[in-house]
RNA sequence: GGAGGGCUGGCUGAGUGGUCGAAAGCACCGGUCUUGAAAACCGGCGAGGGUUUGCGCCCUCCCAGGGUUCGAAUCCCUGGCCCUCCA
């Protein structure tokens, strides 16, 4: 009989409980131990039960059906079978009640850190694994994006805030072409360069999508939810839609890796970062994103980590953006994530670097969910594929950089190399 | 908006109350044959879970969720998706 859908593996919890909680304590997560051993133990005395009820079951009802083909009352065997019902309906319905429990345990655990990832509580202990590019100095007093966006009235908030509310932005003129060239520029060095296929998504997904790549349940107040009769949300990232193609599907080894790319808008609520990024288009409701997604053969996620993270890095190298590369601590890992490296990128301003995209490997914990699969020429049975994503990059954060880097002092903006063909020739926006 | 048809294993597709987890074909794996391969023939071949040292035994799953029944892929209800026709 089925447990349901885990995150964790429900064998490992339960062989090697010990050594799971200390992990999950690295993330700052602590495991009751005593209260899932004892939920376990009933779970697992009451399951036997029900199933022994039911295969008793099940075997009297062939003995009528044959008892009827051979022409012999068959009173006797129904009166016999009578009370058999209730007994398998109560147990049925107690293990269902047990199952829910054990369930709502298992959603709460988030992915166990790889053990390269470092240990520690917050962003404070991210570890630098190396840095890219020396910061321009300016002979000029620099001003952050929002100021130069002022300048050539192209970038303009307040008509955002009209439109809709805070935390939107409306872009005209040079600057929306400079938003779209960055965009163009990233998904086509994706997608000519490092392989992948460009995909064009959906951005509405419905909570099947969300349950399989993690932000359901337990992230649901992050989500813009619409209000129609179907559970459907907006996305707040292309690795949704883009990860969840390979749900209950079983792919064929000889197919992997299977590298998937997308430019999307994103929506997310930002709720809980009331105060947070409030000026500019740092943190925005809706923005754009071109998403890597990869699907692998568990032998090969952290080649693959490590080798997204320079397809993320190969775009911000091109932009001749600085940057650095931070692996995240075990206390600032996302809930999914097994191991991810954090891309960030100099923003003058702000005389620091700041997230521009973030690179996971999930192995095999949105697998599990999602039931994405692969099956070996060798292997009897399917196994769990393990799942990547990584921004390359976030369009709007890039943006923001291209302008407070290339920025001149009398507030134009020089175009980047790379981006010239996309806008028309132009030296200065 | 109206009327109908469909959804079954990796794929195609039979199956309308009992011995059906499910014919057949394709694909795949193993064997015979062959110098090797192909063809042919023979055999195997769904997924998830429980239990067991192991062999094994057992449970669940035929789009999803309810219901009828001793017993449901099959009958009834609700929903989803796909297709056709009409407006």
């Amino acid at each position: 009989m089925e447990t349901g859908l885990t995150m964790l593996d429900p064998k490992l919890l339960r062989t090697e409980l010990d050594a799971v909680a200390e992990k999950l304590a690295t993330r700052g997560f602590e495991l009751d131990k005593a209260a899932f051993s004892a939920l376990e133990e009933k779970r697992k005395a009451l399951q036997v039960k029900t199933e022994q009820l039911q295969a008793e079951r099940n075997a009297r009802s062939k003995n009528i059906g044959k008892a009827k083909a051979a022409g012999e009352d068959i009173q006797p065997l129904l009166d016999e079978v009578a009370d058999l019902g209730g007994q398998l309906d109560a147990a049925k319905s107690e293990l269902a009640g047990l199952q829910e429990d054990y369930q709502a345990l298992l959603a709460t655990l988030p992915n166990l850190p790889h053990e390269s990832v470092p240990v520690g509580q917050d962003e404070d202990e991210n570890v630098e694994i190396r840095r890219w590019g020396e910061p321009r100095s300016f002979e000029f007093e620099v001003k952050d994006h929002v100021d130069l966006g002022e300048i050539s009235g192209l970038l303009d908030f307040e008509t955002a805030a009209k439109l809709t509310g805070s935390r939107f932005n409306l872009m005209r003129g040079g600057i929306a072409r400079l938003h779209r060239a960055l965009a163009q520029f990233m998904l086509n060095t994706q997608v000519d360069e490092h392989g992948y296929q460009e995909c064009n998504v959906p951005l509405i997904v419905n909570d099947d999508s969300l349950y399989g790549t993690g932000q359901l349940p337990k992230f649901a107040e992050d989500l813009f939810k619409l209000n129609v009769d179907h559970d459907y949300y907006l996305i707040p990232t292309a690795e949704v839609p883009l990860t969840n193609i390979l749900r209950d599907q079983i792919a064929q080894a000889a197919d992997l890796p299977i590298k998937l790319t997308a430019l999307s808008a994103c929506f997310r609520s930002e709720a809980g970062a009331y105060g947070k990024d409030t000026r500019g288009m740092i943190r925005q409701h809706q923005f754009e994103k071109v998403e890597m997604v990869q699907l692998v053969h568990p032998e090969q996620s952290y080649q693959a980590l490590e080798e997204m993270t320079g397809h993320a890095e190969a775009i911000l190298q091109k932009l001749e953006l600085p940057y650095r590369v931070l692996s995240l601590c075990t206390g600032d890992m996302g809930f999914g994530a097994a191991k991810t490296y954090d891309l960030e990128v100099w923003i003058p301003s702000q005389q620091t670097y700041r997230e521009i995209s973030s690179v996971s490997n999930c192995e095999d914990f949105q697998a599990r969910r999602m039931q994405a699969r692969f099956r070996s020429p060798d292997a009897k049975k399917p196994e769990l594929l393990h799942t990547l994503n990584g921004s390359g990059l976030a369009v709007g954060r890039c943006l923001v950089a291209v302008m407070e880097n290339y920025q001149q002092e009398d507030g134009r903006i020089q175009v980047p190399e790379v981006l010239k063909p996309y806008m028309g020739g132009a030296e200065y926006v």
